[in-house]
DNA sequence: GGATACATGTAATGAGTTACATGATTCC
DNA sequence: GGAATCATGTAACTCATTACATGTATCC
């Protein structure tokens, strides 16, 4: 149902628009915060609009259907955003290479580490660029709270990456040609507690 | 493929274990970075031995398989951490509910931060201090680069909601028992570009 | 003996991706 | 007229959740 929210809530804050218009919010302004195809978000928005709590307002040039949200769609978005449990799953891969990284030899880490700091590094700038012109007079501030969580979090990754290339070292010793895993390798077998 | 490459992780640091073992580790020290459930651990499980990624190590008292990784399950952990482009796509419902937040009235938009806030307190105190356990003599730092990432980030996640609640105004202002928007309401209807 | 934790599986459903498929308008 | 972009849809597949189903060992 996060999706219907996200669907909802654009629709709610900028006024009726395409699923093409939508869609492209999933891959601009919202991509650091939910992110869904057309291959979704047509047939949810043909669901929604079943449901009643989208119209489709308008019928434009080619095939395009505007849609705009009900009273009915306002209450559910209220009602999901209040009501309902926030779903806290993390699936971060990036986390989950972080936790991987000591199986591989330190050199390997350095480098892969490096890719993440040169991307986050990037999508912070990005970030806060989008965030200082969602702060401009207009705009209303919409996007804005997301935007700023966006640069905290990206900055707390690079950091991180900052962090993590010291901690693996960054200077080639002198042990030269011969890597060797970055701090365990295959390590404490038997560890049965049970049998 | 990001579930094969956390469970031979898994098997890699810590040695040969069985898939219940795994599946507690999504639910406790893995929890911050990826997850899945037993349902869907078993089979994948049974597909990385029928690959020759893994054997059946040993077979223990209540039908307990202990898993081990082979040399090929290494391997293909090496290729996937330094071949496969990482998917960064973010699916981050707090962070969709944050986007959100200023199509609700003020004071239920307040009452939503506070409660991301208390979370994400807690969650740093609880990584803080898993961090501070895996930096131990023995541990041999697996996992210790996640769980900095983990605090790191939801310190980033604490203090975003610090300053969103402050943004949105602590206090009860004078204009009692009549919220209105946090920010805009149904806003700038009319945009059509196009047509 | 009963509760709890250990231990493994399958089935149905929902969410999300990739690929296929089609056509209209606009810009050059 | 050709390319790019607008615009919508469906089908096959993979990934993930919820619910169903079963049985064993251990602790009290």
């Amino acid at each position: 149902m996060a999706l219907r929210a996200a669907l909802l809530g654009l629709l709610v804050a900028r006024g009726p628009a395409s699923g093409y218009a939508l869609t492209k919010s999933f891959s601009e302004s919202l991509s650091h915060v939910w992110s869904a195809r057309h291959s979704q978000v047509y047939p949810e928005l043909a669901r929604m609009a079943a449901a009643g709590l989208i119209d489709v307002e308008e019928e434009g040039p080619r095939g395009r259907k505007r849609y705009a949200v009900t009273e009915a769609g306002r209450e559910e978005l209220r009602r999901w955003l209040t009501e309902e449990e926030p779903n806290r799953t993390v699936r971060n891969e990036v986390a989950l290479r972080a936790f991987l990284i000591p199986t591989l030899p330190r050199r390997t880490a350095v480098d892969l580490v490096r890719t993440e700091l040169d991307f986050y590094s990037k999508r912070r700038q990005e970030l806060t660029q989008l965030r200082d012109a969602l702060a401009g007079p207009d705009e209303q501030g919409f996007g804005y709270y997301a935007a700023e969580l966006g640069v905290r979090v990206s900055s707390a990754m690079k950091e991180w990456a900052d962090w993590a290339v010291e901690q693996l070292g960054t200077e080639d010793p002198p042990d030269d040609e011969d890597p060797g895993p970055a701090a365990l390798a295959r390590s404490t077998d038997g560890e049965g507690r049970d049998s």
